[in-house]
DNA sequence: GACTAAACGGAGACAGTCCCCGCTTACCGT
DNA sequence: ACGGTAAGCGGGGACTGTCTCCGTTTAGTC
């Protein structure tokens, strides 16, 4: 899995590089901001992004998994403190701000939970889907869920959610609102 | 609002096949299909087609208004023979159908419910809006819909849930299911 | 210090958007 | 019928972005 040999020198500076200015370039100008412009502003070649990151998925996910890995966290703090049910509503609605605030983030949380997502990407939502489970999990046992449903489905649920906040305000300042008709619907 | 002087003979000839073009073209292609190939394969210049539909929206509107008015008249034909809870709930499914297997018609329904649209394209919304506000409108007199709740808001939920959907499988098999968890929030 | 494979980088092919402006033509008035 | 004119045409070309190819550079090794 791991590499066999290390990486170059030279090959790590340029990676690390331009995994910080993608992070910025995202953040600043959404998912669609150009790979060219980032190659130069991170000082290399666009062959070198190229070779680093085959697609823009593969940037986008990079760029991603710390602050992913933020939201899993969060999951297990919000679990720790609250009951189930109340915890997962929690989460959700940290993962429907985050999908909206953070630009460039939509687009990799919605192939994470895709159907036919591909193994690349899969591999990053993995995370998420995880804390996902556990949290789902717990509220089904403790019957303030609908046992019908499955992690996944509540967080394409989200996704959805998070796309109708969007419509509304570009802000998010409905999603509360919308949340709390979801909770209400997914109740046993 | 009408042109002052009627289009000319070859202008009119020229949009009429543009228009037909566009509605094929976005059909096999999705929303970004190229507007230049569009107009190659009506046989015009890139010029005519960028002079009669400014942007991408406006041809995308342009090309689905036929469908949007049929959309809109689903909705009193439902009105007409169902209860106006189910009649809203048949009809949000029927928009989130479309809205998944049409392809390029998301893009529009999209900026036709967003906060910020433009008065082009909210032209084309009124038409969907106005539908939804009369089914909303009598499923609250009816007391199967919260009162609280905006008939943009219900387009902007179905748009949300046909995205969740589109996720699941790409082919809204989960429609009738999310719709039903949707429904069951929107409850008084 | 010399060798070699890994890595670089940027030129260039390609695709898409959109504008500009010299040319054509439909629609008048006579 | 026919000429004048403005509405309309169209495609060349500037620009932006993606992605590949391959000659050149350089880190790591002995």
């Amino acid at each position: 899995m791991t590499q066999v040999r290390p990486m170059r020198a030279d090959a790590r500076r340029n990676y690390e590089r331009l995994l910080e200015v993608a992070v910025e370039a995202f953040a600043e100008q959404g998912e669609n901001a150009s790979l060219d412009d980032i190659a130069k502003r991170a000082g290399v070649g666009s062959g070198t992004l190229y070779r680093h990151f085959p697609t823009r998925q593969a940037l986008l996910e990079a760029a991603f998994v710390d602050r992913l890995e933020g939201l899993a966290a969060k999951a297990d703090e919000f679990a720790a403190v609250l009951p189930p049910g109340a915890a997962l509503t929690e989460w959700l609605n940290e993962l429907c701000v985050a999908t909206i605030q953070v630009r460039g983030l939509k687009a990799l949380l919605g192939s994470a939970v895709t159907d036919g997502s591909s193994a690349t990407v899969a591999a990053c939502g993995v995370t998420v889907r995880g804390a996902a489970t556990r949290l789902v999990d717990a509220a089904k046992a403790e019957g303030t869920l609908r046992s019908d449903i499955e992690p996944i489905e509540v967080l394409r649920l989200a996704h959805g959610l998070a796309t109708a906040s969007e419509l509304a305000d570009g802000q998010g300042k409905e999603i509360r609102r919308y949340l709390s008709l979801l909770t209400e619907g997914l109740r046993p």
